[in-house]
DNA sequence: ATGAAAGCGCTAACAC
DNA sequence: GTGTTAGCGCTTTCAT
């Protein structure tokens, strides 16, 4: 309607004169801030960067911002947390600390707050997930022991509030009932948090209870370090006398001594996932709610071997 | 002036109809929008992490949330990045991506966009910045292996753009002059970006120039682990062969084959003081720019030991 | 089709 | 002091 040559001008104009549309004008009149909330429990833990890089790759592309915050696996401060991005008039969450019944998550649902899970699902309410094949996985690391001959396998599972706590634990069980291995729930230890400290306590904890075991596979690497830590200090030697599985891959945990047999998630895959799966719900909060598998692999290094004999 | 419980049950109805401030409104009002934008190289850097949760940890308690953006050392993105934070009315900067001289950072500054440089800084231009003692960190790790009795000191060093690279690259020399001990500067090789590849790559290129060495000072922990990997691969042993040191000890390197010799940098409250910083520039755009050096502690574990004979 | 005006939720400036 | 109003920069609605 103007000539183009015009609307070049005010355009070159308006850019030399340092314009920039102002997103929270838009935003105040549409009630959209084009931002998202990202709740982890520690950014320190290894398989968030990644996992937040994945969502940043989606959101950027779609012109959203991402506000991070860290729960450190505290139930107030995530209730704080959650409260002050909804504040914020977040367009949509991603939540990687839910548990499997999450009383904050249902309430951001009955606000019909987008919101999609990462490496979390919830039991019921039809939530938004992304996560990994948690008893595939597992499962592959009993394979992997089975077949180097380990029968008495003991295992450090995660807070079973968690889902891929639940999933592993109950994962194993599973695999082991199909395999004829013997069940031993007196191998089972559940820690509270996955780090390294956590690692430490449950395996002395196991070696405690004086069953015999020659494997553990653990449900984290972070836990996995610990096991290595205290077998060390046991005099005991890791593969020669326990064999130990992580979960996740981490960096760095093919480089230490030995280097560990662990399964490999898609971490940067499942974060893209993760947005690609927010930006349909916020498009459209009544969208089907999928939940997204990603596909997990066995990655065998020096920290399985067969069993020399049963411990202690 | 009006009776408490009267305001009381004001204050009541309005949280029980689920008022909320908007601080969308207030920003467009009062031009502020309680955000921070931090940029960072890349977040799966391990000491990134550490250094949000600091960041984190002041700006929250001050009521300002901050946005993450990796830039991949691309300074296309780099621009784009910063345009949009700026685009989005953030009310400061915290940037880990600055070069010594960097033209964006010198166009926020001229646009009073507070700014704070973290674990960089800048030649010129009277900036902010939060930085560890590199050159005194460096001179303690040199310290150590000529006290070992290391004469032939190779140095891999970070792209010298960056302040951090250039500190330790010059403190290395200085402190070599110092002690007498003479500088080859055919041991000095400079790599494009703090990771494994260049390290290993790097470690290559000094083992190929022919020239004898006992000892690696590498700028970081990365660079480092690149370095055991070729020394492996090329049949040394380190510390045997070769002894080398890191920097920032990042989690993990203490469980490596052999555990890592390197300077310990407090991430953590580097990013605690950058907030802090942040927070007194958005108080006062005048303020005068500090410059905070940060304390680094030489932690000695496997990777150094006495030369036995200069190589190759 | 095009242009004018109302209003998003809040605060700051202004009268009273 | 206290209550009222204008207006932040944008979109959307409503006249024209």
């Amino acid at each position: 309607m103007v000539s183009e040559e015009i609307a070049l001008r005010v355009t070159e104009a308006a850019t030399s004169l340092g314009y920039r549309p102002n997103p929270i004008a838009y935003g105040l009149r549409t009630n959209r801030s084009f931002t998202v909330g990202v709740l982890v429990p520690d950014l320190t833990n290894p398989v968030f960067p990644p996992i937040m890089r994945g969502i940043e790759t989606t959101l950027e592309a779609a012109g959203y911002t991402a506000i991070l915050a860290n729960s450190d696996n505290d139930a107030a401060r995530e209730r704080t947390i959650l409260d002050a991005m909804r504040g914020r008039r977040v367009d949509g969450l991603i939540v990687a600390t839910a548990h499997r019944d999450d009383p904050l998550v249902a309430e951001c649902l009955a606000e019909e707050t987008p919101l999609v899970l990462i490496n979390r699902k919830m039991e019921q309410g039809n939530v938004p997930s992304v996560v990994n094949d948690d008893a595939a996985g597992i499962a592959a690391a009993l394979d992997h022991l089975a077949a180097l001959g380990h029968t008495r396998i003991a295992h450090i599972a995660g807070p079973l509030t968690l889902s891929t706590a639940h999933a592993r634990y109950h994962g194993l069980i599973a695999a082991m009932k199909a395999r004829g291995i013997a069940v031993d729930e007196t191998l089972f230890v559940c820690c509270e948090i996955f780090n390294v400290d956590e690692g430490r306590r449950c395996c002395a904890l196991l070696l405690d209870r004086g069953r015999p075991f020659t494997a553990i596979v653990a449900a984290h690497d972070l836990l996995a370090i610990g096991c290595y830590e205290t077998l060390t200090a046991r005099g005991l030697s890791c593969p020669r006398d326990v064999s130990v599985t992580g979960y996740n891959d981490i960096p760095l945990v093919d480089r230490l001594n030995p280097p560990l047999t662990t399964l490999r998630t898609p971490l940067h895959e499942m974060g893209v996932e993760a947005g690609r799966c927010l930006l349909e719900r916020i498009a459209d909060a009544h969208a089907p709610a999928r939940e997204i598998v990603v596909r997990t692999e066995l990655v065998v290094r020096g920290s399985t071997a067969p069993p020399r004999t049963a411990l202690p």
